[in-house]
DNA sequence: GCGACAG
DNA sequence: ATCTTGTCGC
């Protein structure tokens, strides 16, 4: 996919100006814009670190069937350390050459990370999203910050605030949502051009189903031989 | 000062 | 993230 960047940066920072960099892209981040309903294909964004090198994934996968249109790998030195915070410095550079690399442009991008559920309201997929100026959202297994406003239900598909009470008058940074029974929830958030609920949405539409990508099957195979 | 800390 | 052992469920 022809990558048009909205915004661009130094990459070899120091982590003070890593910092500076999210504060000053934190205010290009919206709220709104897809409706999970129109969205035909999202692309699943990961990347393996082993060593000194990070492997970036993306695959796009269509709606409502999860079949897998387009896949794109990319492995280079990591370009930055993992500090809490600043996940998006060593994660995006490879994710984006990968991203390049599609002939299918998703209509959305989901990341395994948080997106405003971060201290200054820009991780990894709001990162992602801005750059790109591309509907974004997060969805990360663990808290960085904020706490669950309430008890989440067991049932698959209930949802709770993720709430952070350390500001002023504790506002909603995200949605912490159960995708299947007897499972531990996830941590949905806004990336960009998408609201909360059209993410926690999409995430719902992604995950109840078992379809596995062919390239998948494989490697679970060879990995328990 | 101490604890927390996406992946 | 990665590593590694044991256990539970379909």
């Amino acid at each position: 996919m022809k990558l048009h960047l909205a915004h661009d940066h130094d990459w070899d920072v120091s982590t003070e100006k890593a910092r500076a960099i999210q504060e000053r892209l934190a205010a290009e981040v919206r709220s709104e814009g897809v409706t999970a309903g129109a969205v035909e294909t999202v692309a699943g964004v990961d990347v393996s670190i082993r060593d000194d090198f990070a492997q970036a994934a993306v695959c796009v996968l269509s709606l409502p069937d999860l079949d897998p249109v387009d896949r794109a790998i990319h492995r280079q030195e990591i370009p930055f350390p993992y500090v809490p915070g600043l996940l998006s410095f060593r994660e995006t550079p490879p994710v984006m050459q990968a991203l390049e690399q599609l002939e299918v442009r998703p209509d959305v991008l989901m990341t395994d990370s948080h997106g405003l559920a971060h201290p200054r309201r820009f991780g990894f997929a709001c990162h992602l999203g801005v750059l790109l100026d591309r509907p974004a959202l997060g969805v990360a297994k663990s808290i960085l910050v904020g706490d669950p406003a309430g008890d989440l239900d067991s049932e698959k598909g209930s949802r709770i605030p993720l709430v952070d009470r350390s500001t002023d008058a504790g506002e909603t940074i995200g949605a912490v949502v159960r995708t299947r029974t007897d499972v531990n929830p996830v941590y949905v958030s806004v990336g960009h051009r998408i609201s909360l609920d059209e993410a926690v949405a999409l995430t719902l539409r992604c995950s109840p189903r078992y379809k596995i990508p062919e390239p998948t099957r494989h490697a679970h195979r060879l990995s328990r031989e």
